[in-house]
DNA sequence: TTTATAAAGGATAAAAATATCTTAAATATC
DNA sequence: GATATTTAAGATATTTTTATCCTTTATAAA
Protein backbone atom coordinates (compact mmCIF):
# COMPACT_ATOMS: atom_id res chain seq x y z
CA UNK A 1 0.00 0.00 0.00
CA UNK A 2 2.27 2.58 1.19
CA UNK A 3 5.90 2.39 0.34
CA UNK A 4 8.44 1.88 3.16
CA UNK A 5 9.81 5.18 3.24
CA UNK A 6 6.12 6.59 3.63
CA UNK A 7 5.64 4.27 6.66
CA UNK A 8 8.56 5.88 8.35
CA UNK A 9 7.25 9.07 7.78
CA UNK A 10 4.08 8.62 9.06
CA UNK A 11 5.53 6.95 12.39
CA UNK A 12 7.81 9.62 12.55
CA UNK A 13 5.57 12.53 12.76
CA UNK A 14 3.25 11.14 14.74
CA UNK A 15 5.88 10.74 17.08
CA UNK A 16 7.25 14.20 17.06
CA UNK A 17 3.29 15.37 17.49
CA UNK A 18 3.12 13.09 21.32
CA UNK A 19 5.89 15.40 22.06
CA UNK A 20 5.16 17.95 24.57
CA UNK A 21 5.87 20.86 21.50
CA UNK A 22 7.29 23.82 23.30
CA UNK A 23 11.02 24.35 23.08
CA UNK A 24 11.83 20.65 23.12
CA UNK A 25 13.14 19.13 19.97
CA UNK A 26 13.34 15.65 19.73
CA UNK A 27 16.72 14.12 17.81
CA UNK A 28 16.56 11.72 14.60
CA UNK A 29 18.49 9.50 16.80
CA UNK A 30 15.27 9.32 19.09
CA UNK A 31 12.69 9.34 16.58
CA UNK A 32 14.43 6.27 14.55
CA UNK A 33 14.78 4.45 17.59
CA UNK A 34 11.13 5.57 18.61
CA UNK A 35 9.71 4.09 15.11
CA UNK A 36 12.31 1.32 14.74
CA UNK A 37 13.59 2.87 11.77
CA UNK A 38 17.55 2.99 9.84
CA UNK A 39 18.33 6.14 11.04
CA UNK A 40 20.15 7.50 8.22
CA UNK A 41 17.73 6.79 5.95
CA UNK A 42 15.21 8.05 8.35
CA UNK A 43 17.15 11.27 7.69
CA UNK A 44 16.75 11.59 4.03
CA UNK A 45 12.78 11.46 4.72
CA UNK A 46 12.61 14.02 7.65
CA UNK A 47 14.76 15.97 5.27
CA UNK A 48 11.72 15.91 2.46
CA UNK A 49 9.18 16.70 5.21
CA UNK A 50 10.97 19.52 6.27
CA UNK A 51 11.38 21.08 2.74
CA UNK A 52 7.57 20.36 2.87
CA UNK A 53 7.21 22.43 5.71
CA UNK A 54 5.45 19.40 7.59
CA UNK A 55 8.09 19.62 9.95
CA UNK A 56 10.77 22.24 11.55
CA UNK A 57 14.01 21.20 12.03
CA UNK A 58 17.06 22.74 14.43
CA UNK A 59 20.64 21.96 13.69
CA UNK A 60 23.63 22.27 16.80
CA UNK A 61 23.21 21.15 20.63
CA UNK A 62 19.76 20.38 21.60
CA UNK A 63 18.61 21.05 18.04
CA UNK A 64 16.39 18.35 16.38
CA UNK A 65 12.89 17.94 15.07
CA UNK A 66 10.06 19.64 16.05
CA UNK A 67 5.81 19.85 15.11
CA UNK A 68 4.28 23.72 16.18
CA UNK A 69 0.85 23.95 17.30
CA UNK A 70 -0.86 24.35 13.72
CA UNK A 71 1.31 21.41 12.70
CA UNK A 72 -0.14 19.11 14.19
CA UNK A 73 -3.43 19.22 12.36
CA UNK A 74 -1.78 17.72 9.09
CA UNK A 75 -3.69 15.52 7.53
CA UNK A 76 -2.45 12.18 6.79
CA UNK A 77 -2.97 12.46 3.49
CA UNK A 78 -0.77 15.41 3.15
CA UNK A 79 1.94 12.67 4.49
CA UNK A 80 1.05 10.38 2.01
CA UNK A 81 1.08 12.51 -0.72
CA UNK A 82 4.47 14.36 0.15
CA UNK A 83 6.55 10.76 0.44
CA UNK A 84 4.47 8.68 -2.29
CA UNK A 85 2.91 10.85 -4.47
CA UNK A 86 -1.08 10.55 -5.07
CA UNK A 87 -1.01 8.14 -7.40
CA UNK A 88 -2.56 5.78 -4.56
CA UNK A 89 -5.44 8.97 -4.64
CA UNK A 90 -5.83 9.50 -8.27
CA UNK A 91 -3.86 6.90 -10.24
CA UNK A 92 -5.41 3.76 -12.21
CA UNK A 93 -5.61 0.54 -9.70
CA UNK A 94 -4.10 -1.27 -13.10
CA UNK A 95 -1.89 0.86 -14.38
CA UNK A 96 -3.97 2.84 -17.43
CA UNK A 97 -2.17 5.83 -18.28
CA UNK A 98 -4.70 7.68 -16.06
CA UNK A 99 -8.32 6.63 -14.12
CA UNK A 100 -11.10 8.27 -15.93
CA UNK A 101 -15.19 7.95 -16.54
CA UNK A 102 -14.54 7.77 -20.21
CA UNK A 103 -11.96 5.32 -20.11
CA UNK A 104 -12.68 3.15 -16.91
CA UNK A 105 -10.16 -0.07 -16.38
CA UNK A 106 -11.84 -3.33 -15.18
CA UNK A 107 -11.90 -2.10 -11.75
CA UNK A 108 -12.81 1.28 -12.26
CA UNK A 109 -15.54 1.37 -10.51
CA UNK A 110 -15.17 -1.02 -7.91
CA UNK A 111 -12.31 0.32 -6.83
CA UNK A 112 -13.67 3.91 -7.01
CA UNK A 113 -15.48 3.46 -3.99
CA UNK A 114 -12.27 2.00 -2.01
CA UNK A 115 -10.18 4.64 -3.01
CA UNK A 116 -12.66 7.01 -1.70
CA UNK A 117 -12.94 5.26 1.22
CA UNK A 118 -9.46 5.45 2.02
CA UNK A 119 -8.99 9.20 0.50
CA UNK A 120 -11.64 10.63 2.80
CA UNK A 121 -10.63 8.09 6.19
CA UNK A 122 -7.03 9.90 5.50
CA UNK A 123 -8.08 13.77 4.80
CA UNK A 124 -10.48 13.23 8.10
CA UNK A 125 -7.12 11.87 10.20
CA UNK A 126 -4.88 14.16 11.61
CA UNK A 127 -1.60 13.98 13.48
CA UNK A 128 -3.26 15.36 16.53
CA UNK A 129 -6.00 12.15 16.33
CA UNK A 130 -3.19 9.44 15.92
CA UNK A 131 -0.90 10.82 19.00
CA UNK A 132 -3.63 10.35 21.14
CA UNK A 133 -3.94 7.01 20.67
CA UNK A 134 0.13 6.87 21.22
CA UNK A 135 0.12 9.15 23.94
CA UNK A 136 -2.32 6.85 25.92
CA UNK A 137 -0.74 3.42 25.25
CA UNK A 138 -3.82 2.17 22.68
CA UNK A 139 -1.47 1.76 20.00
CA UNK A 140 2.02 1.34 18.96
CA UNK A 141 4.88 2.42 16.54
CA UNK A 142 6.81 -0.21 16.36
CA UNK A 143 7.51 -3.95 16.51
CA UNK B 1 -1.09 -0.16 -4.16
CA UNK B 2 -0.09 -3.46 -6.62
CA UNK B 3 3.06 -4.08 -8.21
CA UNK B 4 3.50 -3.64 -11.84
CA UNK B 5 3.55 -7.81 -11.78
CA UNK B 6 0.44 -7.65 -9.97
CA UNK B 7 -1.46 -5.36 -12.72
CA UNK B 8 -0.34 -7.43 -15.76
CA UNK B 9 -1.37 -9.93 -14.23
CA UNK B 10 -4.76 -9.14 -13.43
CA UNK B 11 -5.21 -7.54 -17.01
CA UNK B 12 -3.77 -10.71 -18.84
CA UNK B 13 -5.83 -13.02 -16.98
CA UNK B 14 -9.39 -10.55 -17.84
CA UNK B 15 -7.81 -11.11 -21.81
CA UNK B 16 -7.60 -14.58 -21.79
CA UNK B 17 -10.89 -14.65 -19.75
CA UNK B 18 -12.52 -12.78 -23.12
CA UNK B 19 -11.67 -14.92 -25.34
CA UNK B 20 -14.17 -18.12 -26.76
CA UNK B 21 -12.33 -20.67 -24.41
CA UNK B 22 -13.07 -24.34 -26.57
CA UNK B 23 -9.87 -25.25 -27.94
CA UNK B 24 -8.20 -21.98 -28.49
CA UNK B 25 -5.47 -20.51 -27.23
CA UNK B 26 -3.77 -16.77 -27.47
CA UNK B 27 -0.23 -16.43 -27.34
CA UNK B 28 2.06 -14.50 -25.03
CA UNK B 29 2.50 -11.67 -27.90
CA UNK B 30 -1.10 -11.23 -28.37
CA UNK B 31 -1.58 -11.24 -24.32
CA UNK B 32 1.64 -8.73 -24.00
CA UNK B 33 -0.14 -6.48 -27.43
CA UNK B 34 -3.69 -6.72 -25.73
CA UNK B 35 -2.75 -5.23 -22.52
CA UNK B 36 0.39 -3.51 -23.71
CA UNK B 37 3.27 -4.89 -21.23
CA UNK B 38 6.98 -6.00 -21.88
CA UNK B 39 6.89 -9.85 -23.20
CA UNK B 40 9.44 -11.75 -21.59
CA UNK B 41 8.38 -10.06 -18.25
CA UNK B 42 4.49 -11.55 -18.81
CA UNK B 43 6.28 -14.13 -19.89
CA UNK B 44 7.64 -14.83 -16.37
CA UNK B 45 3.97 -13.79 -14.76
CA UNK B 46 2.22 -16.09 -16.62
CA UNK B 47 4.88 -19.16 -15.38
CA UNK B 48 3.49 -18.53 -12.32
CA UNK B 49 -0.14 -18.10 -12.99
CA UNK B 50 0.13 -21.76 -14.45
CA UNK B 51 2.21 -22.73 -11.70
CA UNK B 52 -0.55 -21.93 -9.82
CA UNK B 53 -2.94 -23.33 -11.65
CA UNK B 54 -5.00 -20.18 -12.21
CA UNK B 55 -3.93 -20.52 -15.96
CA UNK B 56 -3.07 -23.33 -18.38
CA UNK B 57 -0.87 -23.06 -21.13
CA UNK B 58 0.31 -25.69 -24.05
CA UNK B 59 3.67 -25.47 -26.33
CA UNK B 60 4.14 -25.63 -29.20
CA UNK B 61 2.42 -24.44 -32.55
CA UNK B 62 -0.95 -23.16 -32.11
CA UNK B 63 0.16 -23.91 -28.72
CA UNK B 64 -0.60 -20.51 -25.73
CA UNK B 65 -2.64 -19.76 -22.74
CA UNK B 66 -6.05 -20.56 -21.96
CA UNK B 67 -8.35 -20.37 -19.00
CA UNK B 68 -10.58 -22.90 -18.40
CA UNK B 69 -14.72 -22.53 -17.92
CA UNK B 70 -14.31 -23.11 -13.94
CA UNK B 71 -11.22 -20.80 -14.18
CA UNK B 72 -13.10 -18.09 -15.41
CA UNK B 73 -14.80 -17.98 -11.65
CA UNK B 74 -10.87 -16.95 -10.32
CA UNK B 75 -11.50 -14.37 -7.40
CA UNK B 76 -9.40 -11.23 -8.33
CA UNK B 77 -8.53 -11.36 -4.17
CA UNK B 78 -6.26 -15.10 -5.89
CA UNK B 79 -4.58 -13.25 -8.51
CA UNK B 80 -3.44 -10.71 -5.96
CA UNK B 81 -2.32 -13.40 -3.44
CA UNK B 82 -0.80 -15.27 -6.05
CA UNK B 83 1.72 -12.41 -7.42
CA UNK B 84 2.13 -9.88 -4.51
CA UNK B 85 1.42 -12.11 -1.66
CA UNK B 86 -1.18 -11.21 0.60
CA UNK B 87 0.06 -8.52 2.71
CA UNK B 88 -2.10 -6.13 1.46
CA UNK B 89 -4.90 -7.97 3.18
CA UNK B 90 -3.24 -9.07 6.17
CA UNK B 91 -0.08 -7.27 6.54
CA UNK B 92 0.37 -3.74 9.03
CA UNK B 93 -0.42 -0.78 6.88
CA UNK B 94 2.26 1.15 8.88
CA UNK B 95 4.62 -2.03 8.60
CA UNK B 96 4.25 -3.19 12.37
CA UNK B 97 5.55 -6.85 12.20
CA UNK B 98 2.07 -8.00 12.34
CA UNK B 99 -1.32 -6.34 12.44
CA UNK B 100 -3.40 -7.44 15.39
CA UNK B 101 -6.26 -5.97 17.54
CA UNK B 102 -3.73 -6.40 20.61
CA UNK B 103 -0.88 -4.16 19.58
CA UNK B 104 -2.36 -1.79 16.81
CA UNK B 105 -0.74 0.46 14.95
CA UNK B 106 -1.60 4.51 14.91
CA UNK B 107 -3.97 3.66 11.76
CA UNK B 108 -5.15 0.38 12.69
CA UNK B 109 -8.59 0.82 13.40
CA UNK B 110 -9.22 3.32 10.44
CA UNK B 111 -7.52 1.01 8.12
CA UNK B 112 -9.40 -2.32 8.95
CA UNK B 113 -11.99 -0.87 7.50
CA UNK B 114 -10.29 -0.23 4.27
CA UNK B 115 -9.03 -3.63 4.00
CA UNK B 116 -12.49 -5.42 5.00
CA UNK B 117 -13.89 -2.98 2.01
CA UNK B 118 -10.90 -3.51 -0.41
CA UNK B 119 -10.86 -7.77 0.41
CA UNK B 120 -14.70 -7.91 0.07
CA UNK B 121 -14.75 -6.60 -3.11
CA UNK B 122 -12.01 -8.66 -4.02
CA UNK B 123 -13.50 -11.78 -2.78
CA UNK B 124 -16.75 -10.97 -4.64
CA UNK B 125 -15.28 -10.28 -8.19
CA UNK B 126 -14.29 -12.76 -10.71
CA UNK B 127 -12.81 -12.83 -14.10
CA UNK B 128 -15.91 -13.69 -15.52
CA UNK B 129 -17.31 -10.47 -14.03
CA UNK B 130 -14.82 -8.23 -15.50
CA UNK B 131 -14.41 -10.04 -18.77
CA UNK B 132 -18.03 -8.70 -19.29
CA UNK B 133 -17.10 -4.94 -19.17
CA UNK B 134 -14.17 -5.74 -21.74
CA UNK B 135 -16.04 -7.70 -24.10
CA UNK B 136 -18.75 -5.05 -24.27
CA UNK B 137 -16.48 -2.36 -24.69
CA UNK B 138 -17.45 -0.44 -21.47
CA UNK B 139 -14.17 -1.49 -19.68
CA UNK B 140 -10.45 -1.26 -21.31
CA UNK B 141 -7.54 -3.16 -20.78
CA UNK B 142 -4.46 -0.66 -22.29
CA UNK B 143 -3.89 3.20 -22.65
C1' DT C 1 11.54 -37.72 -38.89
C1' DT C 2 12.46 -33.06 -39.64
C1' DT C 3 11.10 -28.45 -39.01
C1' DA C 4 8.78 -24.69 -37.08
C1' DT C 5 6.38 -22.77 -33.24
C1' DA C 6 5.50 -21.45 -28.66
C1' DA C 7 6.08 -21.73 -23.63
C1' DA C 8 9.53 -22.84 -19.69
C1' DG C 9 13.60 -21.97 -17.37
C1' DG C 10 17.86 -19.87 -16.32
C1' DA C 11 21.10 -16.04 -16.66
C1' DT C 12 21.77 -11.34 -16.99
C1' DA C 13 20.74 -6.28 -17.10
C1' DA C 14 18.58 -1.97 -15.89
C1' DA C 15 15.92 0.81 -12.89
C1' DA C 16 13.96 1.98 -8.58
C1' DA C 17 13.72 1.70 -3.64
C1' DT C 18 16.10 1.20 0.49
C1' DA C 19 20.11 1.97 3.20
C1' DT C 20 24.67 3.75 4.58
C1' DC C 21 28.66 6.77 4.78
C1' DT C 22 31.16 11.04 4.55
C1' DT C 23 31.49 15.92 4.48
C1' DA C 24 29.38 20.49 5.07
C1' DA C 25 26.63 23.88 7.46
C1' DA C 26 24.38 25.79 11.47
C1' DT C 27 24.24 26.72 16.29
C1' DA C 28 24.69 26.33 21.28
C1' DT C 29 28.05 26.20 25.00
C1' DC C 30 32.48 26.88 26.83
C1' DG D 1 36.86 32.15 18.91
C1' DA D 2 37.19 27.04 19.59
C1' DT D 3 34.64 22.94 20.28
C1' DA D 4 30.92 19.88 20.31
C1' DT D 5 26.44 18.71 18.61
C1' DT D 6 22.97 18.00 15.36
C1' DT D 7 20.72 18.39 10.78
C1' DA D 8 21.60 18.94 5.48
C1' DA D 9 23.51 17.40 1.47
C1' DG D 10 25.93 14.60 -1.61
C1' DA D 11 28.04 10.23 -2.85
C1' DT D 12 27.89 5.44 -2.75
C1' DA D 13 26.17 0.73 -1.75
C1' DT D 14 22.72 -2.89 -1.37
C1' DT D 15 18.38 -4.96 -2.31
C1' DT D 16 14.22 -5.47 -4.78
C1' DT D 17 11.55 -4.90 -8.79
C1' DT D 18 11.21 -4.66 -13.50
C1' DA D 19 12.85 -6.05 -17.86
C1' DT D 20 15.51 -8.59 -21.40
C1' DC D 21 18.03 -12.37 -23.58
C1' DC D 22 19.36 -17.01 -24.54
C1' DT D 23 18.79 -21.96 -24.26
C1' DT D 24 15.79 -25.91 -23.49
C1' DT D 25 11.54 -28.49 -23.82
C1' DA D 26 7.16 -29.76 -25.75
C1' DT D 27 4.24 -30.31 -29.62
C1' DA D 28 1.96 -29.74 -34.04
C1' DA D 29 2.39 -30.11 -38.86
C1' DA D 30 4.90 -31.05 -43.04
S1 LIG E 1 -9.46 3.59 -14.67
FE1 LIG E 1 -8.53 2.12 -13.42
S2 LIG E 1 -9.15 2.73 -11.45
FE2 LIG E 1 -10.11 4.21 -12.70
S1 LIG F 1 -1.74 -3.01 13.25
FE1 LIG F 1 -1.38 -1.66 11.61
S2 LIG F 1 -3.07 -2.05 10.35
FE2 LIG F 1 -3.45 -3.37 12.02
Amino acid sequence: MFSKACKYAINAMIYISTLPGGNDRVSLKDISKAINSPEAFTAKILQVLVRENLLSSIKGPNGGFEIHEDGRKTQLYRIVQVIDGDQIFIGCALGLEKCSEDHPCAVHNKFKAIREHLAGMMLTTSLEDMAKGIKNGTNFLKI
